[in-house]
DNA sequence: ACAAATTGCTTAATCGTTTTCGTGTTTTAA
DNA sequence: TTAAAACACGAAAACGATTAAGCAATTTGT
């Protein structure tokens, strides 16, 4: 690898002197700058990343913490969506993305925050994790700068899709259709959960809807086999609902799949709405209602407040960005009456 | 942060000591390294990837290239599959994994090339890239150990998916099935669109079908569009394909969508099928006759082979992986006569 | 008991940069 | 003409580790 040293020693200059004219000081003549350049050129000289870390501290390169239980983040198709962005969005202002290592099982393995000072990361999003883990406790407490998605931690910076509006739109939008028995199969509780389940409670309450208990269910997100069962389940109720919402877009189909079981239509006879917005949600037919996430907005927003967190750490305040979703109408929830 | 300076002034040690200490070297007194690794925990030491990367030349983190030309690999449902395996195995591995930066629209951006140098990364790993980009030729050409998923190129490494076999595997299950009328829409070309294609044809000539042209059309990979639009011409035809086979499982539903919009139904009276085996593909209904893609397996030999070519740079030969896919039967492909 | 081997630690060079503080030369101002 | 300012560049320390070589002190073999 050629280095400074070997371009010094062509052009007849100090280390020192190169250093400046590769990084354009203004005291450097402006001949001695491009003869300089045009020997690196011709040298093939590449610049040492980790010798300029070590001098500067600075890295240039963002951690990504995007786990999820069993599924890596990465299969995940609305936080693939999400990274992409954000990694979209870094890349543009000359950041480089590397995964926060989440693999539990070797022996000698380092904790997030371990891993994050090790690679002297200048900041790290942290999406899709088990926020409870103490370890992402660690990490969020630590000096570096961090950015949470759709979780709230004290004291940093959070990116979060409006689930509050998102659900009251949703069922704003269901009871519009003409809908009045709606139930709900929520994932497994979570902060995004619990704020979709209360905002569910609470649209119900202000349109002077009734909601059984038993039209109130859980599921695991993102599981087609569990929302299967409890659709049955609910379907089996003397006084059945007309329109179901579930935890996300994928779930949904396993209640599809329920319906059509039982030799059901959908909408006609049963209503299905999702949440997420995935892209296959537009090519099925009938296509699922759903609220669309703005992932790009999410990702691009992360993207943004970690690099102004770590550029000017005195300035940027922390706070909480808000993204909202909209509605994608679809053909899966049935106009009735 | 604190450094192995600190440690060694805490136990009044040298600084080589410290590291040989921590690195467990056997020319160190056992209770000096107990005391040394009980103060660096004390201190909370964390060592500094740059520093040792500066002296041992090795990082430990390996560069990735998945871009699609509009989408990112990563919203890729198959190479972030596969890109999810190769994280894996290369994280219990020890090694990290970074994207190499695909945004090309900044004024100081490096090439591939640069930017792998620049970041020292042990080796790099390309899929799902414009192979024909001189960008990627020339990462390909140097001297970093380099493994490409689904691409041939002189003198690498390569894991690829058997699309010989998968075409074949698909259309012999398709005649099986009493089907004697088969059109493919193909995907754009590449290498993996030419062996598909070529074994299609042979498949065909060996089961003695005839195949007229007008059933082999092309589009774009992953767009509903297209296929919508190839689809409506093959069933306009005079002697329509009673089976459609598709670039893949998510494009196949923009060929689902015309047929169901002509009022026919699948697979009563046309079938479909597509390749991949994305994960949709078995929860829609009908569940999609396709080739399941063992991108599990693509990922971790992947990474595996990169590894070793990185370790043993000797003894590691330049091989091609080949990884089979399956027929999943679904039932979107009748069973006729 | 004595040479040889082993143990345990230190010294010092090195990796490739950045950056502060000089220093000599040239230009400008008065 | 001369002092001050501007310009161009260099010397050297520093960032935080690794590692070869060396050197006492201790243990081992005979």
């Amino acid at each position: 690898m050629v280095s400074m040293k070997d371009i010094s020693a062509v052009c007849g200059v100090s280390i020192a002197t190169v250093s400046k004219a590769l990084n354009d000081h203004r005291d450097i003549g402006e001949e001695t700058k491009e003869h300089i350049r045009q020997v690196a050129k011709e040298l093939g000289y590449s610049p040492n990343s980790a010798a300029k870390t070590l001098k500067t501290n600075r890295t240039y390169s963002l951690g990504v913490l995007f786990v999820d239980d069993e599924q890596s983040g990465l299969t995940h198709d609305y936080f693939a969506h999400v990274l992409d962005s954000f990694k979209r969005t870094a890349e543009e202002r000359g950041y480089d993305i590397t995964f926060i290592n989440s693999c539990k099982t070797r022996p000698q393995r380092m904790s997030y925050l371990e891993h994050s000072r090790y690679r002297r990361f200048d900041g790290v999003v942290i999406a899709c994790v088990d926020f409870e883990d103490p370890e992402v406790e660690e990490l969020v407490r630590s000096n570096i700068p961090v950015v949470t998605i759709d979780h709230l931690f004290n004291n940093r910076s959070t990116i979060v899709s409006d689930n509050v509006k998102g659900i009251s739109d949703l069922v704003h939008y269901i009871y519009e259709m003409g809908h009045r028995k709606i139930a709900y199969i929520h994932g497994a509780d979570s902060a995004v959960t619990q704020s979709r389940l209360s905002s569910f409670y609470r649209t119900c309450e202000e349109l002077g809807l009734e909601i059984p208990s038993d039209y109130v269910r859980e599921a695991p997100y993102r599981n087609t086999k569990d929302t299967y069962a409890e659709t049955v389940k609910l379907l089996d109720l003397k006084d059945p609902p007309t329109c179901i919402i579930y935890p996300d877009d994928f779930s949904c189909f396993g209640g599809i799949n329920a319906i059509y079981a039982r030799g059901l239509k959908i909408p006609d006879d049963v209503s299905v709405a999702g949440y997420d917005g995935i892209r296959i949600a537009r090519h099925y037919r009938p296509q699922l209602t759903t609220i669309v996430q703005d992932t790009k907005r999410l990702g691009r927003e992360a993207a943004i407040k970690l690099i102004d967190l770590i550029e000017n750490p005195k300035t940027t305040l922390t706070e909480q960005i808000v993204v909202t979703g909209e509605v994608f109408p679809g053909e899966s929830v049935a106009k009735i009456n």
